[in-house]
DNA sequence: AAGCAACCCAACCGCCGTTTC
DNA sequence: TGAAACGGCGGTTGGGTTGCT
């Protein structure tokens, strides 16, 4: 079933003559498209206002960048889509001049195979069944061979020199700052809160033994966790849904509008740069917060409900500042507080939804490696 | 040079959410 | 309040191009 102004009226199909293009962009530069089913009629082309708009949209426009995708938008759409998925418009949003169309094409004709041939799901991000076998093979340790839930074979796998598991060619290699905090964070004490990021050093997670269990209390008590260091960033999972498997998110920050918050149902959709294996907050059942809570953290929590029992402190003296009341988009007061809460509270029983500022995102550099900083540094071998 | 396959990309299709009447 | 119109989006398709045999 099509629009009715494709199904009305006669149009014309197939691609554009530069007559019609140079009609659409006479009209639209005179006359603006406030109303796209109008357009045709106005500028005397044979088309439905919809093919009109796309026209534009995707060729037309001025502000179009044209040509091959460079490197750095191309670990761009990578790092979105690891977090977004299919979203080709939201993904294309980071990227200026470029159209949704575009990186859905790039990505399928490109990204998508380099993937594929690193063994690598592009739907997940994660390692291949086939991959995972053979990096289970040649020795990955622990609960999982997966290497995205499994720091050892993680590391071992992201190895620039790795080839242990038989792959010549590792997909990706942490840059060598990022993977000692990694490294830190996830073999050896002390103990990082797992999926606390520092934002004040875009891609580190926060290594200090204190943001840990600063961390966790606040998120044992159902608070917003606040990084009190005038950028913090909380990200605070919290699903009561029955089903206890969504993990729900909501990026708030204070000094944006968050006009690009957007709703991602069904959770993260594959371990990301917020890894469910080793950087998920889930819940106040701690069910799977358990997985990933080192003991000492456990105990860090202790002392502070003692603590906050004994001088009868309320939890932001123990923590740091108060929490505020958890309002999408609520204001801290410019560079104070970014708080990200998930909560079916929030957004409904159903604890399924999430809304995700990509723009808070970018401008903590958490993508796109704008602090020259990311994640992980990704190595291409094309 | 011809035939074929793979690839790329512009455009279409169908669905969904929002707005308008 | 419900239906129609519309805008927007993601998936898919088909024609043109390129590379290989």
């Amino acid at each position: 079933m099509g629009h009715q102004c494709c199904s009305k009226q006669k149009v014309k199909r197939g691609l554009w003559s530069p007559e019609e293009d140079e009609r659409l962009l006479r009209y639209i530069t005179a006359h603006g498209h406030s109303c796209w089913s109008a357009v045709p009629k106005n500028a005397g082309l044979q088309r439905c206002g919809k093919s009109c708009r796309l026209r534009w949209i995707n060729y037309l426009r001025p502000d179009l960048k044209r040509g091959t995708f460079s490197e750095q938008e191309e670990r761009t759409i990578l790092d979105v889509h690891r977090i977004l998925g299919n979203r080709w418009a939201q993904i294309a949003k980071h990227l200026p001049g470029r159209t949704d169309n575009e990186v859905k094409n790039f990505w399928n004709s490109c990204i998508k195979k380099k993937l594929i041939a690193q063994g690598l799901d592009p739907k997940t991000h994660n390692l291949l069944p086939a991959s995972k076998h053979l990096l289970h093979a040649h020795g990955g340790t622990g609960s999982g061979s997966n290497p995205s839930n499994n720091p050892a074979a993680r590391a071992q796998f992201h190895s620039p020199n790795g080839n242990g598991n038989g792959c010549a060619t590792p997909p990706f290699t942490i840059s060598s700052p990022t993977k000692a905090v990694y490294d830190a964070a996830t073999v050896a004490p002390p103990v990082v809160a797992p999926g606390l990021y520092d934002v004040h050093n875009p891609g580190m997670m926060m290594g200090q033994h204190e943001r840990g269990q600063q961390a966790a209390i606040a998120m044992q008590q159902g608070y917003p966790y606040v990084h009190n260091n005038g950028g913090g960033l909380l990200m605070n999972f919290r699903d009561q849904n029955a089903a206890g498997v969504h993990a729900s998110m909501d990026f708030m920050n204070g000094s944006s509008n968050s006009s690009s918050s957007m709703e991602y149902a069904a959770g993260m959709p594959n371990g990301n740069v917020f890894n469910p294996g080793v950087a998920a907050f889930m819940d106040e059942t701690a069910a799977m917060w358990a997985t990933v809570v080192e003991p000492r953290m456990g105990a860090g929590i202790e002392m502070a409900h003692q603590h906050r029992q004994q001088h009868g402190l309320g939890l932001e003296e123990v923590v740091g500042p108060p929490p505020r009341p958890l309002i999408n988009g609520g204001s801290s007061g410019g560079k104070g507080l970014d708080i990200m809460d998930v909560s079916s509270e929030v957004y409904g029983s159903a604890g399924t939804t999430t809304a995700f500022d990509l723009e808070l995102m970018e401008s903590c550099g958490l993508f796109c490696g704008a602090a020259g900083n990311g994640m992980e540094q990704l190595q291409w071998d094309c």
